[in-house]
DNA sequence: AACGTTCTAAAATGCAAATTCTAATTCGAG
DNA sequence: CTCGAATTAGAATTTGCATTTTAGAACGTT
């Protein structure tokens, strides 16, 4: 009964998140995202309701698609310091490397707290993150890193985002962030244990 | 010839700073900005020109006046790790620990690489911290730190400040960079060398 | 084929917000 | 004292944008 969708949503939802991404959610015009998912604006209100909806099926569509893809492949079950290093690298490369940094980063800084808007994706998106980082460095460095080694990844991630749409030269944040490695697999080999002290992910009972 | 200005100027950059920093450009009216100043929008126009030129104004003045000073404060000639270390805590404390952030960090999120309103400024603020790091840790820890670690160091400021408005905890991020700066700490006291070796802020040259 | 829903296209509406205008007021300089 | 530039207050205007509406074409379902 009735037409089917025309349209491909996640194309939309994809192209409508890089749209928001660059341009941030109160810069871009419904005539804008009309250009940037080839939609008309009709087509927007009727599968969206309006530009509010839009921006929450874009940005859940980016958290739990493209940022759960890549902490997927990056920073899953088994995955190394070198994995997680990739991740962070691939801040430096398309299509993030364009000099608009991440919708989440973005939304994080444009929303703030209060509005509800982005509020259940942004957690989704920092949990998950927050969550990997800490399953690679329990599994990586046991005992020797913390809850504070994660939440300084999660600022440093966030940190190379803010600062990627700003004049600093992202090759030498590439760079900055390769030395934080270096030292991090540097701490994994010291002391001549090549299977360090095992911890659970998120148990802090081993702290200093 | 004429009347005398009637309102402070500086108490008016900084209210608009103010309110700036808590709703971003684009999310706050001018009728908002009236009862923030305390002025009327005629008075607004016909000493800033016009809302975009009121924020050049506020953001000039942020930079050039609150972070200037914080960091003269903080991070000024003979500013030691503890030092800096209070100016990463400052964040944590009011008048920025109100989950809004740093009107420096938003306005680059918000505004980009290309919108030229806030550009110069916010060059000059990086310019001014990153400056400000490289002096505290050429000398305090020589040739044990490089521009890679400023670079990290100012990655994790704003990191800081952009998480600031996500729902992470405050005092877990400031235990996360007294934890840092305990690091930092460790790394001037190692090899019993009270004086490390010297560096030139921006001198990379004894770097690995 | 008839129906109903979704699509395209473009015009019309409505509204919030920026900006300009008008008139009255203040106060320093000559 | 008086002139005039700058200020205030608030109304009036304009603009930009989100949203609705209208009309008709497309197309799967029954």
């Amino acid at each position: 009964m009735g037409r089917k969708r025309a349209f491909d949503t996640d194309a939309v939802l994809a192209a409508a998140a890089n749209a928001f991404r660059r341009h941030g959610y109160k810069d871009i015009s419904v005539a804008e995202l009309e250009k940037a998912t080839g939609l008309v604006s009709g087509s927007i209100y009727n599968a969206f309701g309006d530009k509010a909806g839009l921006f929450k099926a874009a940005l859940r569509h980016y958290v739990h698609g493209f940022v759960g893809q890549r902490i997927a492949a990056h920073a899953g079950e088994d995955a190394t310091l070198e994995d997680l290093e990739g991740l962070f690298l691939s801040v430096f490369e398309p299509p993030l490397a364009d000099g608009y940094g991440c919708l989440v980063t973005n939304s994080i800084v444009e929303f703030g707290k209060s509005d509800g808007i982005a509020s259940a994706d942004i957690s989704d998106a920092l949990a998950m993150l927050r969550r990997a980082i800490d399953g690679v460095l329990s599994r990586e460095l046991g005992c020797r890193a913390g809850d504070t080694a994660t939440l300084r990844l999660l600022a440093l991630y966030h940190g190379v985002l803010a600062l990627s749409r700003s004049p600093i030269a992202l090759d030498a944040m590439a760079e900055m962030v390769r030395a934080e490695f270096r030292r991090l697999k540097d701490l994994r080999e010291a002391a001549g244990s090549p299977h360090p002290p095992s911890r659970q992910p998120g148990d802090l009972s081993c702290l200093p």
